[in-house]
Parts: C-alpha cells; structure tokens; sequence
DNA sequence: AATCCTTACAACCGCACGTAG
DNA sequence: ACTACGTGCGGTTGTAAGGAT
C-alpha cells in the first residue's frame, strides 16, 4: 500500500527523553481534547513531536491511573500465569493489570521474570510433566472464597479480551494458537479465577463446550477440566479445578505448579499471603489459593 | 578516582489492522 | 474494491544509574 513510515520523519522532530515541559504542554491539550487525533497533537500543540510519539507518551507514562514503581509478588504472579497462557500478548495481559502498561508489564518481563522463570525451570526440566503429545500440565490453584486476599477473584480484562485482535509483531511461541484457542484459553483462564469452585469448574466447563462446539469433539478433548479434592495437611480444601491445555499451548513449555514454587519460594511470608491466602508451607504439592 | 559492565526503563521503529472516504 | 489515515501492538534500541573491578 505504501503508506509513508511514520508522520513525521520530517526536519525538526525531537526525539528521546521527553522534558516536563512537554509533559505539560501535552497533558494540558488532552484535559482540553481528550486523547485521540494524535496527528492533531503536534500541530496544535507546537510540540516538535511525532504524533506516535506523543500517543506513546500519553499512553505509557502521562495517562491517569497508571501505576508506578515495583510490581507486586501478586502481579508477577498474574504475569507469569498469563504469559505462559497467552505468550507474549503484553496488550491482553495488560488489560488483566489495567493500572499497569503494556510496555511495563513488557519491560518488567524482559528485565526480570524471564530470568527469572528461567532460572527455575532449568534445575527442574526434568520433572515437567510433558507426555507424548507435548501435553503441558497446569495447575491453576482454587481461590479460597472465604479469604479476603483471593486477589484474582473476580478480576476482569478491562477489554474483552476474546474479541482484541493480536496483530503485528514477530511470532510468538504460541504462534499456533487460533483466534478462537487464545480465547478459549482466557475464557479457561477466568474460569479458573472464579472465587467458587463450582463456579469455576461450571465456567471451565462452558467455555470447553464453546470449544468444542467450535473446534470439534477430538480438539476439545484435548483440554481436560477435572475437579480434585485435596487434603493439605489438616485443612480439607474444597474441590479444586484442574486444567490440562495441551496442543492448545502448543510449545508453551511452562509448567504452572514449577512457578508457583517458585512464587513459593520467592515470597515472604506476608506477600505470600496477600498472593495465596494460605500459609507457606501448607502443601508441598501444587499452591491451592 | 576512573573505567567498564550490567540493569532498568523510556522511547523508538516497523508492521498490521480497522475504517472512512 | 481500493487507498490513505489513525491507531495498536510487539520487538528493539538508547541511555542513565548503579555496581563491580
């Protein structure tokens, strides 16, 4: 189509750190216009900027409401859940942090969750429960409905995430994923956050019909929901809701209950708490929220 | 004290999509 | 149907700050 690189590679376009200035001047044009019309900006503005560059500005660091300084033990654990879910969609997971930018959340995996999901699962390779077809088990954990730390309870996409188009930038791990399977896997994903078991377990359940309704019996037998009683030392803990995505994840290696472990690990005590909602130590097995 | 290295994060770049004309 | 524009997204780069040597 040959659409021009962008606005304004022209003479005269200031590039790198913006100054507070500029901060100003574009934070005082939207609280008159509101955001959007971007190209308009510059112009109206005499900010010696790209349009893209002032939308980038807005958006990542003037916008209200956004969050700053370290993440959370709870949002890195809502990350690394949904990164291996979702691979490197920033946007959709983003939408599950809204306080928090795509390009954060971005950022705050290249610089440290990479690492450091890397440094676990290298000692533990062997262990992953792979089978033949490249199946991956995980182990999203049961919300207790009576603790006021489940901090995943009822948690939303800000957009509904099933319908938000992954386009542009380099393939992902999860390259193979459908449209329809990325969001089979949100709607499994926020089954499972569900404060009730049987709510989740009821909302696993939907979303596999929709599946297979979609996709055919044999693809939707591929994902397994099953409910799973679990003794954790003295505390009986309510069914809890177990997933197995397997070619739906296709390489996506991670294996849920390793990070968690190292979530475990990770985690003083009182982040722990405000994570789980449980005491550490209580189960060797698989984290129950 | 000076230099080099690493880390963290803001910003840029290029591509793709949606849509109005 | 085609084109141009506006915007969103993910990958990459630039740079400042802090740490190590």
């Amino acid at each position: 189509m040959g659409r021009p690189p962008c606005c304004d590679n022209g003479v005269g376009v200031k590039k790198g750190p913006w100054t507070p200035e500029e901060d100003i001047v574009l934070v005082s044009y939207i609280q008159q216009h509101g955001p959007g019309n971007w190209r308009s900006v510059p112009e109206n503005t005499g900010l010696m900027r790209c349009s893209k560059s002032c939308r980038l500005r807005w958006t990542n660091y003037l916008r209200p409401g956004i969050k700053r300084g370290n993440f959370t033990p709870h949002e890195e654990g809502i990350i690394i859940h949904l990164q291996a879910l979702l691979g490197n969609k920033w946007a959709a997971i983003a939408s599950y942090l809204p306080q928090r930018t795509d390009n954060d959340i971005k950022n705050y995996w290249n610089t440290h969750l990479k690492k450091k999901v890397k440094r676990l699962q290298q000692p533990a390779a062997d262990s992953f429960q792979t089978t033949a077809s490249n199946a991956v088990t995980c182990s999203p954990n049961y919300y207790s409905p009576s603790s006021s730390h489940h901090s995943l309870q009822g948690m939303q996409p800000m957009s509904s995430y099933p319908h938000t188009t992954c386009s542009g930038g380099a393939p992902s791990n999860n390259e193979a994923m459908t449209d329809t399977t990325t969001g089979v896997v949100s709607n499994l994903f926020q089954a499972w956050m569900r404060p009730s078991p049987a709510a989740a377990t009821a909302n696993c359940k939907i979303a596999m019909q929709e599946f297979q309704e979609e996709q055919g019996a044999a693809a939707a037998a591929s994902i397994v929901c099953k409910e799973q009683m679990v003794t954790c030392g003295d505390v009986n803990r309510p069914p809890a809701l177990e997933m197995v995505v397997a070619p739906v994840m296709g390489a996506s290696t991670a294996t849920f209950s390793l990070l968690e472990d190292w979530l475990l690990d990770d985690m003083p005590g009182q982040a722990m708490d405000g994570f789980m909602g449980i005491s550490a130590g209580c189960c060797a097995d698989p984290i129950m929220f």
